[in-house]
DNA sequence: GAACCTTACGAAAACGTTTGCGTGTGGAAA
DNA sequence: TTTCCACACGCAAACGTTTTCGTAAGGTTC
């Protein structure tokens, strides 16, 4: 079994010095072309590769952003890679990711391991936990240390960072518009409970759109959903007896688990109860009927992501002062669980 | 803003040198109490952290390992790195995930980036492009440097290395076996093209199945499917008035469009037609009605593929020599897609 | 006071690179 | 013959660790 092979042991080999290889192979005019042409076909031949961790050690950087979201089985987290890794890897980026499982404690770990010489920035989304404890000591540790963060979706107000988001209650007013607009007064809303951000944000966008129409607010139809892995019997007993024309979810499982409901009480969709789902996801695509339901465009904000990420790393540190926030415009999609069939 | 702080740092700040802060904080008996309190409190302060590059250089390990995966918005794929990343981290390793998006190239790509020193070993499982081409020179000269290769679900049955799978073929069986058992006798299999490794042992196990029960192979009811992203239109045409009573799918998509095109045909699951899956993912679990699988533990695999992978990495070089496949159990997920009312 | 032992620390090499600078050789110009 | 220059290459430092070995200072023993 060949071990990898090094500059030192091409040097050896042509008994030459180590950085007469490198600069070979690097075709410095210092180096004759007889020696340069000579390492080359050396190496070729050993398939030699620079290790990366040397050149991490002696450029002090590594090429690796670190990307740490609260959960890997999870369709919008991975779409949001998909835009991270794309970026990534055209500017020739390596991209760890870690999840934190929505644990605070994880979240800190990998920080810190990540932090500590294996990547040069993060792009991050924060754990439940971590919002709620609303401890953001290991990311302004990191910050201080000089490394890069940005921020997205699960966003925190109090760092002073980058940060991409989508403008969560504009989006669940868009929703609820729509709902309004096409007849429904009676409206519920199942969202989460309000220390998650993007939660709490879409509820406010749903209560601004009522107002604008003059709906009072109405407990009754508010739902906050603690245990998202057992929604459903949540779920069933919110909407037992409900008079609803509408539901809008903040998110795609709410969505589905809605419609179960409401399709095991024997209610049509959308003929009785119209639904509107946040997150275009492969369960909203293909449920019968599919749901309408508002994109995030995942994949758009890891680009914006990583751009911004790699902007702060390469900048001059003329701009390292300055903090961006973008937004990603949301849309709604149009589908099956909001067509109006005449009233 | 602070950089990070540094072994010789600290030395300096202490007018000690390098060696006695390093053996220090590892509390060697080498060092007067005095000293190793005076140096813990100092990098306490400042919050040092030894640079992991640097330890990986030193100790040509860099404690990463490398997962190359074909799709990262996947939920099997998801899964598996679920249960990589939790092994992993209860060892101590690190996880760097890449996508090969299908590629070939990205995935050899990939992988010779993350072998010039960022990962020990690697969990990989290849690109539909790969089985086709039958290039694997990437995964020899990998393994043939030193590094360990753990294979899993797609697999490549001529390079010789560690591997886990399922029994596709006999998965498949017992899929079909269940739908036979039930009554069915007109089943039709919604496959991919023969190069792809499991879509192919999964076709071979339906086919057993029929035979065991003396029904011969109708081509009629064997649709392979190229593209799997207009696969919608491929069933559709497929099964426009296809005599059938059961339909069995060799994932999770495949079976949801088959779900919904005989819906659209007026069919009525599972009275008329019997559906049965592969891969327990949210698809299957949330639609109506929700789809007999089988389950392909993605966790597990993961599992046992990390435990595979760091066994070589850690283990003496005796065991180097043995490669082991691990085959994971499948098992039948019954649900309403193939639930007998009386008939 | 010589020989020896502890204690407590420092020097240096090694991991694999890159790169600025020093230097020996040979030939050309003076 | 001397001086100078270009050429082609090597030395050494640096990145941040760990670890082996060496050693100075001080104390003990006879």
């Amino acid at each position: 079994m060949k071990q990898k092979v090094t500059l030192k042991q091409i040097a050896k080999e042509l008994d030459v010095s180590i950085s007469t290889v490198s600069k070979a192979l690097k075709d410095s005019v210092e180096i004759s072309l007889d020696t340069r042409q000579k390492v080359k076909a050396f190496a070729k031949l050993y398939n030699y590769k620079p290790n990366n961790i040397a050149l991490s050690l002696k450029n002090r950087k590594t090429k690796t952003i670190g990307v740490i979201i609260p959960e890997i089985v999870h369709h919008f987290f991975t779409t949001v890679i998909g835009g991270v890794e794309k970026v990534a890897n055209e500017k020739g980026y390596n991209v760890i990711i870690c999840s934190s499982n929505n644990s605070f404690d994880k979240e800190v770990i990998n920080m810190e391991m990540l932090a500590s010489g294996s990547a040069d920035g993060f792009i991050l989304s924060v754990a439940k936990e971590t919002q709620q404890k609303k401890d953001y000591h290991h990311i302004e540790e990191t910050m201080s240390q000089g490394m890069p963060v940005v921020l997205f979706d699960r966003i925190i107000d109090e760092v002073v960072c980058d940060k991409v988001i989508i403008d969560d209650a504009k989006g669940a007013q868009t929703a609820t518009n729509h709902l309004l607009s096409i007849g429904c007064r009676k409206i519920a809303i199942l969202t989460t409970v309000d220390y998650i951000s993007v939660g709490k944000l879409r509820t406010n966008g749903y209560l601004r759109a009522l107002r604008a129409y003059d709906i009072p607010e109405n407990e009754e139809l508010i739902l906050k959903i603690e245990d998202i892995d057992n929604c459903e019997s949540e779920i069933k007993d919110f909407l037992k007896n409900k008079e609803i024309d509408a539901v809008f979810a903040v998110n795609e499982l709410f969505a589905v688990t809605a419609a179960k409901v409401l399709n095991d009480q024997g209610k049509k969709i959308p003929d009785d109860v119209a639904i509107i789902g946040f997150t275009d996801g492969i369960l909203s695509k293909h449920f019968i009927p599919s749901l309408t339901t508002i994109s995030q465009h995942g994949e758009d904000m890891g680009v914006r992501a990583a751009k911004l990420l790699i902007d702060k790393l390469e900048g001059d540190d003329a701009l390292t002062e300055e903090y961006r926030t973008v937004i990603i415009d949301t849309n709604l999609i149009h589908r099956q669980s909001t067509k109006k069939t005449k009233g």
